[in-house]
DNA sequence: GATGAATGAGCGTTCATTCAT
DNA sequence: TATGAATGAACGCTCATTCAT
């Protein structure tokens, strides 16, 4: 038995921690049971199928998702409002590496995972040109400054960091987080003041 | 029959094309030799296993990463140079799509493949670095510019819009090639100069 | 369902009857699954894989053989002496058909199994070697006796028997036990008084 | 390619030569080819199927069997009459090695087979038996001898000596030729005079 | 006379899922 | 609530055989 929480709760966690490895497919409900904890059989006394187990962990996702939406709210700050966009962004996709990923890798497959995983950057992305489209117009932001784009490119770098450090858990290609925050995305906001 | 072209580029072609939907797993020698309009067994009279396809392109996709770096060259301009680089690193990474993908993907499965998609990464980072240093020393570049976490922040933009474009084919998240050069690479150059 | 035993029992009896008439590469899974009354992949619920089930007869096999070779005592009495072993021996290869086929048949490809089948006629050669050398040294039995190629030629007809017996099952060509105990085997005997 | 000979006789020793370590189903249609030199496909020019080249063998084996039958002529002395028979039978199995082992233990699926292995020896069990009955009404042997038996126990002495070398080609276990014939043979003779 | 390309049947094995207990 | 036994569909792969050249 692998801890003490709820049989569904060790199924879950189980799950998420084989999906980084091994993806969906490679994720076998034998081995979701042994690092359980429990019989094969008793997988699907808690959820339908294998894919229930999936269907679960992105709800939470989508719960989250909105939660960490409106968690979002920039101050007026570029780069605090960076940093902290940032931050939330890859606090939030590695609490739900699982679903991230496979919304990455079996984006084919779960093209509703997909979905979600897309819908979380479009509005990170959103609250970024709101804020900062009001931001030029009451002066704050040069009006010289490409908003759309440049918010396009900070949403690319971000999310480049995340798949990198996802999907090459143990190389040394990605920027760990603290250095990231600190170096390059405060290296991006310089630009735009 | 699918087209013209010998048996054994056929079954080449199916397996990329399947690859980018199921992953390396989904694609089943069945599904192959069926796209391929052959017989499953003959896949096997062409390469040594399922392994051996995959093997096939990876060998197709090292010799064209040589290529593509040697083919690299800064000439000094910043604005070009940047086009550039994202150019043949978009150029290269959608020929060779179906072994970016699986490197990105499946990389615990097939560690030498994420070690290539990986490499290619560092040698145009390298390249770039280089480069740029080399233009600070002339005096070409102002020796306020940070090139070391510019070019990473640069690096990670076009890979995040590789990413999207091929995890999420349909959809309309990416930047679409021309446009990205156009407006983003352009735009994050200008504040290089 | 082919009668009340367990299902492992089942695919053991099925296995090995099976092995007498096809070798071990002609049992395929799908037979021993059929005369068993199972489905083919519970086999893998039983087994690691369908040499595993082979590897459970040569393991019934090896601790019987030790038994027999422990129960193999000669009491002086050339004739008795003789009688009892090519029984025990008959016995217990009869108990093991299955195994000491294969050790004949396929020992290139299960070279531990053909070792296991050579063991045994070894163990018993020397049980009956040891104890003439003694009887000889006693002078129960006339110093003119060539005991080592008496005692191989009679382990060469009661292996030759066997043989006949298992490889060529419905034929009329083998000594029928009985008839070979007391006929050949006493006559043999005789011969060494 | 692996000799001057005819194609077909390339193909024939090819498949011999691996009947011994592989058996029949081991010894597949590439292997031979591969053996032999030449196209797998080429194979079935010369043979209708696999089995074939098995009935080209068989034939052979029986003509030789004829003539082998014929070749032993027993002249009068128990001796000379029993090393003859087991050097004629020895020389005969060994020649035709392969068909004797895949009459062995592929007996099952090619009876034809194995009936020509069991008619081999009963020819030779009858030479012996009616040589020894015509002496023993002559008085060259006395009428105490048991002929029937004596003669099963010699002929299952001498097939299990050839047994042994061919299924454990590697082994210590069987007696060499020579030494066979004038230890082993020549003692059992010496128990009739 | 021989080849190389291709096939279809079958093999051992894995997997998600069901069912009786 | 959980288990252990069993299943059927599918998978990667091997093999003897066919056919056009």
């Amino acid at each position: 038995m692998a801890n003490n929480n709820t049989t569904e709760e060790r199924l879950l966690t189980a799950f998420s921690d084989l999906v980084l490895k091994y993806g969906y497919r490679g994720t076998t409900t034998k081995k979701i049971a042994d690092v359980a904890g429990v019989n094969e059989s008793t997988i699907f006394r808690h959820f339908k199928d294998k894919h229930g187990i999936l269907n679960e962990l992105v709800n939470k996702y989508l719960q989250d998702a909105d939660q960490a939406a409106n968690d979002f709210k920039p101050i007026g700050d570029i780069e605090l409002d960076l940093i902290q966009g940032a931050k939330i962004y890859e606090t939030f996709t590695t609490t739900h590496r699982s679903v991230f990923l496979i919304g990455l890798r079996e984006s084919y497959q779960f093209p509703e995972i997909a979905d979600a995983v897309r819908q979380l950057q479009q509005r990170f992305k959103k609250i970024l040109v709101d804020k900062f489209t009001e931001m030029a117009e009451s002066g704050e932001i040069s009006s010289t400054v490409d908003i759309k784009n440049e918010t396009d490119n900070f949403v690319l770098m971000i999310f480049g960091n995340v798949v990198l450090s996802f999907a090459y858990t143990d190389a040394e290609l990605y920027i760990p987080s603290n250095q990231f925050l600190e170096n390059n995305v405060r290296l991006f906001a310089s630009h735009l003041k």
